[in-house]
DNA sequence: ATTAATTTTCAATATTTTTTGAAAGTTTGA
DNA sequence: TCAAACTTTCAAAAAATATTGAAAATTAAT
């Protein structure tokens, strides 16, 4: 496999590993472009390499801004916008944690609890929502808070502990 | 809130959540239709509850009991197949994260060993894809070797090694 | 072996999501 | 202030995904 091989295969991967997980292929695939760039890319250079639009590649480097792993990053002298990936594994995996528990996982612990504290009317069918709604609460729960402790802690710690529990 | 409201809420809640986790809204809420149900359900029980066609029915109860999630269950004296739901909630999270990590993350971490490993020729393009899909192979062999351990533990194994963790 | 009950399949349809591209907006420099 | 360089927006189009429903297949009982 030669360079232009491997950067493609990592590329399309990349995109199709998102688009399992609900993330659009595009904004996967500029991900993944500048994360394996050594030099900051324009918006050109992205819509030449990828083929695809000039609105297409606007828009998900704004949401690769907001979800806060790309970053816009101006060369002296030259008017046009550049941009460049956080390029910490560590942190990008922080960064992703952080933002799907603020944006999908606490608001469904929030429906979890409120669910789970209806009035217990006897009934076997509403005693087994409680009961159902009130584990999947607290795993989630837990969970979260796990992920977020990871996300608030030095810059090592995810591999480490990790590798703690894998022993 | 009372039983219904509470019902609706969860499914549709459960639904929403799939869907931005690359599931679609039919199978997360057959799913979370059975994870709150008391009784085991029939083909036209879920039909009639969510308003879904026979064959979008069959088709996501198949993929769940491809998921290791759902399951058969015959009532004696009845022809017709009535389905229930894995209901330890710490089982369903291994099923899911086994299955995820089997369909998903390890055909991704084949793909980044043989990425990281083609022959450096010293440009600054070759040197920045092999460091950085190393980066990100090293942190998904971890976590999937951990997923793997979680996958094959005591039943109770999850959520103490969280609280662990969370300290 | 036939029929009735039930489930599965899959081509057609509907829905949702993504992408395009051109117009509108913004910024910078002359 | 004007205009060139560049970016953003958004309605329309395209693509991807999910859903339907009826025909085919399966199963079990008589």
């Amino acid at each position: 496999m030669n360079y232009e091989e491997a950067k493609e295969k990592f590329i399309s991967t990349w995109g199709a590993l998102g688009t399992l997980w609900g993330i659009n292929k595009a904004m996967a695939q500029i991900h993944a472009l500048l994360w394996i760039s050594p030099e900051p890319l324009s918006m050109e250079d992205i819509m030449e390499e990828l083929q695809i639009s000039r609105g297409n590649t606007s828009m998900n480097l704004r949401q690769l801004m907001d979800w806060g792993i790309v970053f816009k990053e101006n060369k002296m002298g030259e008017r046009k916008e550049y941009f460049v990936s956080e390029k910490d594994v560590q942190e990008l995996a922080r960064q992703i944690a952080k933002e799907r528990s603020r944006r999908e996982i606490r608001p469904v612990i929030k429906v979890l609890k409120d669910v789970s504290s209806i009035e217990d009317d006897n009934t076997a069918k509403t005693k087994e929502l409680i009961k159902q709604t009130k584990a999947l609460h607290e795993l989630a729960d837990t969970a979260d808070t796990m992920m977020n402790k990871m996300v608030n802690q030095e810059h090592n710690w995810i591999t480490k502990t990790l590798l703690k529990i894998v022993k």
